[in-house]
DNA sequence: TCTGGGGTCCTAGGACCC
DNA sequence: TCTGGGGTCCTAGGACCC
């Protein structure tokens, strides 16, 4: 038995921990450069306004409703998430994270799907009155029928936020009304087709012959198929190293400042880089790209890969090599609107076979690194840094929003003071 | 004017091998 | 006219997720 526990609203549940006078009223978050909502209140989604819609779309509804929004404020909702993360982890010796506002619990050690419902409506207690937010819990023996169980739950105020699937007549009975394009491993695509086949339920799909779920969706299809059959076949993973690791953006304008593009992209690197060192890799590759608004009739691009004889996790090696790309590609009066830098071919770092005419010394380079590295951990980010990295006027003009709440739980100067 | 960012897995097809 | 058969590895692109 599984139960999933998905947190409702995350972004918007985060932002509300520390205004509590935005309860009930209509709030959104919105992408980097304040683009496109990536989170929605309850309040908003019943205004009909879409996952993901641009921004400057909805701004008649933002006055008419007084919709309140916020730009993304990810060193919040990342400490908000990791501290739900831990509180739940100790009810389950297996806890698989699936993303910031998602998890799996192996409740396989209880005895009964009661037991189970009981434990979930005590830790979503214990969630929202010691961090804040509300979580929906979905119980089943497959990850699938969870989310369709978290959907109920979160959707119907009768299930009092846990909902479980744990006999055959429940899930009939949950699929029957689950539109089909709503199920997890279904996408748009996939939907259409299904549809032109007449299957719009949850129910139809499932009962369909498997080589029919086969030949329409291929695998992917038929490991949901038999999910929503009851059978589990997503398997669980303890957070395997990451194969890429990106860190990419699009500008507040186009940039045509050579200079301040490469102070972006050597920002992107060194950020790639110590991601790259936390889970303890090196890479091979390194893909730089920076390209014109996607928008436009035509798109001017940069777009390079590098292979690296010696696979590394170098914050210097990697610039160097990045910036050389770059300057051999820029091109003059070219509004680069967007820019990234991707890690490829990612191994774990012991064991890294060296070349016998190595022109670096890699034992010099790891020291100082590992040093920069301590520093950075204890006074902050930003405390050394590259020559080309971005200052940080000069960044906010391009990154950087308006309507950021503070890290209230992660700066110093951020605490919130309450005047008794 | 303005339209996000970071991932995974699967498949088909090409290049290559004997 | 006819032009093998069986395999592996790699890559680009598609579909999906939050």
């Amino acid at each position: 038995m599984y139960a999933l526990a998905d947190c409702n609203n995350f972004f918007v549940s985060c932002e509300r921990v520390f205004r509590p006078d935005l309860k009930d009223k209509p709030v959104v978050v919105l992408s980097g450069n304040d683009g496109c909502v990536v989170a929605r209140s309850n309040e908003v989604k019943q205004l009909g306004i879409k996952m993901g819609v641009p921004f400057y779309q909805i701004q008649d509804e933002v006055k008419k409703y007084g919709i309140v929004h916020f730009s993304s404020n990810f060193a919040l909702y990342g400490d908000l998430s990791s501290r739900i993360m831990s509180l739940l982890g100790k009810y389950t010796p297996d806890l698989q994270q699936y993303s910031i506002d998602e998890a799996f619990l192996d409740l396989s050690y209880l005895n009964s799907a009661d037991e189970a419902r009981r434990l979930c409506i005590d830790i979503r207690e214990q969630i929202l009155r010691g961090i804040g937010i509300p979580v929906s819990f979905g119980i089943s023996p497959t990850k699938t029928l969870c989310k369709v169980a978290g959907d109920y739950a979160k959707h119907y105020n009768g299930y009092k936020g846990v909902c479980c699937i744990d006999t055959e007549s429940k899930r009939q009975k949950a699929l029957k009304t689950y539109p089909v394009s709503d199920v997890w491993g279904i996408g748009r695509k996939s939907a259409q087709k299904l549809e032109a086949a007449n299957i719009t339920t949850a129910l139809q799909f499932a009962s369909s012959p498997a080589l029919f779920a086969k030949n329409m969706l291929h695998k992917p299809g038929l490991d949901t198929w038999r999910e929503l059959n009851g059978e589990p076949c997503i398997p669980n993973t303890d957070m395997p190293e990451k194969q890429t690791i990106t860190c990419s953006r699009t500008f507040a304008r186009g940039v045509t400042e050579k200079e301040l593009l490469e102070q972006a992209l050597t920002d992107f690197c060194a950020t790639c880089a110590r991601k790259l060192r936390e889970q303890k890799s090196v890479c091979r590759q390194m893909a730089v790209f920076a390209h014109t608004s996607r928008f436009q009739e035509q798109m001017n691009t940069i777009h390079s890969t590098i292979t690296f004889s010696t696979p590394t996790c170098n914050t210097m090696e990697l610039t160097q090599e990045m910036l050389r790309t770059v300057r051999k590609q820029w091109h003059k009066d070219t509004p680069y609107k967007r820019a990234g830098v991707i890690l490829l071919a990612i191994e774990p770092d012991k064991g890294v076979q060296q070349q016998l005419f190595d022109p670096r010394d890699r034992e010099r380079d790891r020291r100082l690194q590992q040093a920069i590295d301590s520093v950075n951990r204890q006074y902050g980010r930003r405390t050394v840094t590259l020559a080309p990295q971005m200052q940080d006027e000069r960044s906010r003009q391009l990154l950087d929003t308006g309507t950021k709440s503070p890290a209230y739980t992660t700066r110093l100067t951020d605490i919130i003071t309450l005047h008794c």
